[in-house]
Order: C-alpha cells, then sequence, then structure tokens
DNA sequence: TAACCTACCTAACACTTGTTAGGGAAGGAT
DNA sequence: ATCCTTCCCTAACAAGTGTTAGGTAGGTTA
C-alpha cells in the first residue's frame, strides 16, 4: 500500500493530486518509468521540476500511487464480479469484461504496470504487485480448472499455459487501445472473447 | 541496419562479441534498457566499463545489434515459411510456430524488442524497427484476410483486432518462456494455435 | 630480441539525474 | 492591515551517468 500524503480523496486539492498523477502515468506509459525524467513530467504539467515536490515527495511515490490506485479499483470490480458466483465461462467472460473496462479507465496505468511490473516486485516497497499477481493467479487459474472440471473448457491444454495466454492477451491490449476509438471496451471484450472461447477458424 | 565495426561476423574475435551482446542483452531484458547502465553490463561480463569500449562505440549500439541480429534472423524464418506458399491456415501454423522458435532462441533480444520497440521507434537510429512491423502487419493481417476469403478464418471478426490479438499472443510468451522448460517451442506454439484456432470451450 | 596487436584497466571528463532549502506571490481568514 | 496557507519558482547539491584518453600485461609475429 502506498503512503498517501493527504488524509483522504476528497481533500479540496485532491484533484491537482490527480491531474498531475494523471501527466505523469501518461509520461511513464509514453517513455518508460526510469527513462522518463522528472522534469519532463513537470514540463508536461506546466511547472518546473522542484515544484512536483510539493505534492509529491519523490518520483517513486508518483509510480506508486498510479500502480496502487489503478490495482485498487481492479480489484475492486473483480471482487464484484466474483460475489455474483456464475459459471466458469461466465465469470471468465465478466473478468475479462472487466478488465478492458478498467484498461478504458486505466490506460496509462495498464501500460506502465505492464512494462514495469516485472522488476519492480522485487523492491519491497511494490511487494503488493506480487502479492496482486498471485491472486490473480488463484483466481483466473481456479476459475479455469472449475470449467475444465464441469466440462465447460477442453481439458487437452495445459493449464498454467492456457493462463499465461488469457492474461497476456487481455493486458498487451493496454499498448495499443486508445479511449474513444472506433470499438468500446464492451465490443472489444466481446470479439476477444469470442476468439479466445471459439476459435478464429470456421467451425468444419 | 546497424552499423558494424567488425567486416564479417566470421571474424576471430566475433566469438568474444556475441558473448559480450548475449549477455548484454540478458542484462537489457531483465532491467530494461534506460535502467541499464554500462558498468551493470561490465560487472556480468566480468570487465569495467571503459572495457566494453573496445568492442562497441555506445551503449546504443549494443542495443542496435542486438535488436538488428535478431529481425534478420526473424526475417530469414518468415521467408521461407512464406516462399512455400501454404494455406492461410497452414501459413498462420508455421508463422506462429517459427515465432516461438524464434523466441527459444533470442528469448532475451525478444523481451527487449517487445518492451523498448514502441518509443525506439521514433528515434531515427531505430527507424529499421517501424519499417518492420509494417512488414509484419503486412504478413499477417494478408493471410488473415486472404483466409477470411478463402472461408477458412471467421468472416464475423474485426480483421485489425485479429491481427493484433494474434500478434500479441505470440510474443508476450518471451516474458515467461525459459528455454530449457517443461515445454519446447514446438509443443507451446502447437498449444497456442489450437486455442488460438479452434478456442478454449468445448464444442457444444 | 624487437615490434606489434589484442583485450583489458585506470582515472578522469562533462553531463544528467532526483532532490532540497529557501523565497515569494496570490488570496482567504482574522 | 496583518497573518497564514497554498502553490509554485530559484538555485543549487551530490550522486550516478555514458564516454574517453592513455596505460599495460601477455601473446603473436618478424
Amino acid at each position: 500500500m502506498p503512503t498517501s500524503k493527504k488524509t483522504e480523496t476528497t481533500s479540496p486539492a485532491a484533484g491537482r493530486r490527480r491531474e498531475l498523477l494523471a501527466t505523469a502515468a501518461e509520461v511513464f506509459a509514453a517513455q518508460g518509468y526510469n527513462a522518463t525524467t522528472v522534469r519532463r513530467i513537470a514540463d508536461a504539467a506546466g511547472m518546473l521540476a522542484g515544484s512536483l515536490y510539493y505534492h509529491f515527495d519523490s518520483k517513486e511515490s508518483m509510480l506508486d500511487e498510479i500502480l496502487a490506485t489503478f490495482l485498487g479499483e481492479l480489484w475492486a470490480g473483480y471482487e464484484t464480479v466474483l460475489a455474483a458466483r456464475l459459471g466458469p465461462r461466465e465469470t471468465i467472460e465478466a473478468l475479462v469484461t472487466e478488465s478492458f473496462r478498467q484498461i478504458d479507465r486505466h490506460r496509462a496505468a495498464v501500460a506502465v504496470y505492464q512494462k514495469e511490473a516485472r522488476h519492480l516486485a522485487d523492491h519491497p516497497r511494490f511487494g503488493y504487485l506480487a502479492e496482486s499477481q498471485r491472486k490473480f493467479e488463484r483466481v483466473w487459474l481456479g476459475t479455469l480448472e472449475r470449467g475444465v472440471a464441469q466440462g465447460v473448457f477442453r481439458a487437452d491444454l495445459d493449464p498454467g499455459l492456457a493462463y499465461r495466454f488469457l492474461r497476456d492477451t487481455v493486458w498487451v491490449a493496454a499498448s495499443w487501445y486508445r479511449p474513444g476509438g472506433r470499438h468500446g471496451p464492451e465490443e472489444i471484450a466481446r470479439q476477444y472473447l469470442s476468439m479466445v472461447l471459439d476459435g478464429m477458424a470456421v467451425r468444419p
């Protein structure tokens, strides 16, 4: 969990804070975290490098807050889906759709997460990333295995491979997805699910 | 194309050069290009930072050579596949299999490519990356559309979306694939193709 | 033996990086 | 009018960055 300077998100100045985090996430996503200088962020925000340190106490804590708030909202959405206790196929469909909604809302954060998560997981401050990944695997892999047991998913596929396949196909979309494009998140989710579940080939 | 110091790859000292490039690619893949210091590479190679500049004239040219040699071998493999002039489905299958073989051989380079390609494409020196991506799209998207026209692929899917889907699912595997694991590249390709073409769901 | 080349080291350079201490302008509260 | 808070700027620091000039041990060639 990140250490937030302000007490609550409903603070009067929280708007400016979110605004700055949004531009920071945008630059992080475009250039990569390490390649992004704090002066570049300040430039995009219309101020000077030192001024950022009035709002945040380090560059790292910006990244922390960006990733943590994204993961917070993501898991809130997932919990809602899981609470419905749908069947395996319907659960997968709902999880994928929810994931694309999150990509729609947090495109930049997702792109940053996807690029930096792996080597950040070592860093103790970002331990919650690894924890989230474990929870993620438990939910998705569990649903897949439940589906195989119930005979709705094919049993001749390696579950671990299918899990990574599903996970990756969903999140890499953040690298090309642009909000306001031809397809909304629900439509993209529908087509993705159609390909993954029913296949791209014509049935014989 | 990269500017190679040595005239040919069959030089006597080319072995050491390839060795250094391999360790550099490994560190780049693990830490990211920008986050990797030239001293860290030298450390992994068992020498000091300055000594690297006997073999290469900059950190950037190391990255250049890593990516260029990978793309060179990749396209050599693709050309062989395309020269066979197979049907659309068989072409896709052969391209995916060849891609996983390249991941098997150039795991680190692929990981670096996937992480850095997007923001490197702007840099004029790495213009061949964007060119390769265009060629890539022409081949894959063309094969998909040919398949739809011949009735072997479903016509109710957005071709552009299917292309990105296929492309991403193949290359993200480099982020978790480890050579010498349970599945070889051909087996992984087989399962990937089974999921993408025939779907994960049980046929009704 | 002498000259030479290869492959590395030493030691420093110019520059960029994240970060900080102190100042100041604007505006609301008292 | 005074005080105080908010929000930003100025100016600099210390550490780390890629890179380079020159040196040197050891093997190869003449």
